[in-house]
DNA sequence: CATACTAGTTTGCAGCACAAACTAGTTTGT
DNA sequence: ACAAACTAGTTTGTGCTGCAAACTAGTATG
């Protein structure tokens, strides 16, 4: 198997999922933002954004934070110092393979 | 929604696989070739690679050619015009997206 | 005070990737 | 000659996962 291959069997399969992709670059531009705002850019429905959220906590790429905006709950979302390593990581492995 | 966010949500879900990626990767380079390359190139199992090859054909990406190479059975595989096509609008979004 | 709205989460299902088991035929060993 | 092993794949079964519809909990509105 030469290099190119072996950088595509390598991309992380938690990142390469197109819904979270766009996740990543949304949350790789900013500090933090919430669900809202990711909800809009995204144009994906909520149950999916919700789940696609779920599994990247899950995973340890994002913090999830649930607070208020005065009596209206609001999710803050971030991606964690693990998240960005590993999106770094799969940027890296798209340009060996592409 | 964004260019690059655009162009990730535009992706192929067929090519977007790694699995299959890597088959187009050595597709892409060559008129055509037999599936034990792409078994040992790609280091899949058989079944799986079976699969992948038979969901791009029902794509309508990839050839299927059933020959002999003697007495033993041979698979012959090659890319499409449309599958060719495709793989091109699949590494332009991947650029635009990236 | 009920109806509608906000901000999400949970549920149910269809499709998919994966590996194990199977098929059809060929070669090798005795 | 006949069985055992090998070749070149395909089919089957399973578990995951992406998706939208339905649901929940609370807030604002008529």
């Amino acid at each position: 198997m030469n290099e190119q291959l072996r950088a595509i069997s390598e991309l992380d399969r938690v990142i390469h999922e197109p819904g979270r992709l766009m996740i990543f670059v949304l949350l790789g531009a900013v500090e933090e933002c919430d669900f809202l705002y990711l909800l809009h850019e995204t144009e994906m429905n909520k149950g999916n954004l919700s789940s696609h959220l779920s599994r990247l906590e899950e995973a340890g790429y994002v913090e999830i934070e649930k607070t208020y905006r005065g009596k209206v709950p609001q999710t803050i979302l971030r991606l964690t110092r693990a998240g960005r390593t590993a999106f770094d990581r799969y940027r890296k492995g798209l340009k060996a393979a592409f």
